[in-house]
DNA sequence: GAAGATTGAGCGCTCAATCTTG
DNA sequence: CAAGATTGAGCGCTCAATCTTC
């Protein structure tokens, strides 16, 4: 119960060192995921690797297009599919947000003693 | 960093158990603390209780008045303040939802390893 | 002026309904 | 019909601005 608590500390601090360079933890997550694909995703996909809804994707691309972070193209492939494509606004920003967030973690990772960390991962993976 | 997945995890299954209720972890946090209370409460005091800012407290209070579990009434000391009382129906269903949440709780704790619980309990404690 | 509550706008998320394309 | 994306409505949360009362 005191992991709901914990949790919103940490994240809010995440939030915190993101909104340092405009960004959130949701919009740096779609950006993470375009730099690791290396290319250009289909919002469902997207939606997938998020294990979202399609609707929190299309909303969310929509802010990271408005900030100029990606753009929409279309897929040659499929005239349903709608691709997110990085600007290079997006993956300068993307790189910032993670050495950003880097720091935070190293942070609390930090204040976990040794000697409980493997009980830590332990327990935290019992919960999935 | 596991811990925000699992903080995720463990709070989808506390909200899918007040859902059956018609209730969710915001509601039954309010509900829960007019209930310890004992009395109605001013907004502003459950706004500070719960660590949120005031208008959080207005909309959440909407929602419970419009479900017939709160009622907002005068403060006879100060013209500026609102209180929140229970209603009988809102005090019937806190409990209910509370039953549900220790349900959901045990099931959690006892997928804890007895040997990492103390562990687990430091570690959240660090983060705060 | 400061403390109470509210409103409006916005982020992040869900669901149900819709529209287009396969 | 099923899969892609979008829209509209709503929950939960924040902030800035407003209005009343102290």
């Amino acid at each position: 119960m005191s992991l709901l608590h914990a949790a919103h500390t940490v994240e809010a601090r995440l939030e915190e060192a993101l909104a340092a360079e405009g960004l959130s933890l949701a919009k740096q997550g779609v950006l993470t995921l375009l730099v690791e694909a290396g290319e250009p995703l289909p919002l469902s996909e997207l939606a997938a690797r998020q294990s979202c809804v399609r609707s929190n994707i299309t909303q969310l691309v929509d802010r990271l297009e408005a900030d100029g972070l990606v753009k929409r193209i279309a897929d040659p492939t499929d005239r349903r599919s709608i691709l997110a494509q990085l600007t290079q606004t997006g993956r300068d920003r993307q790189a910032a947000g993670a050495q950003r967030l880097d720091t935070v973690q190293a942070t609390f990772a930090a204040s976990v003693a040794r000697a409980d960390r493997a009980a830590l991962q332990r327990a935290l993976a019992g919960f999935q």
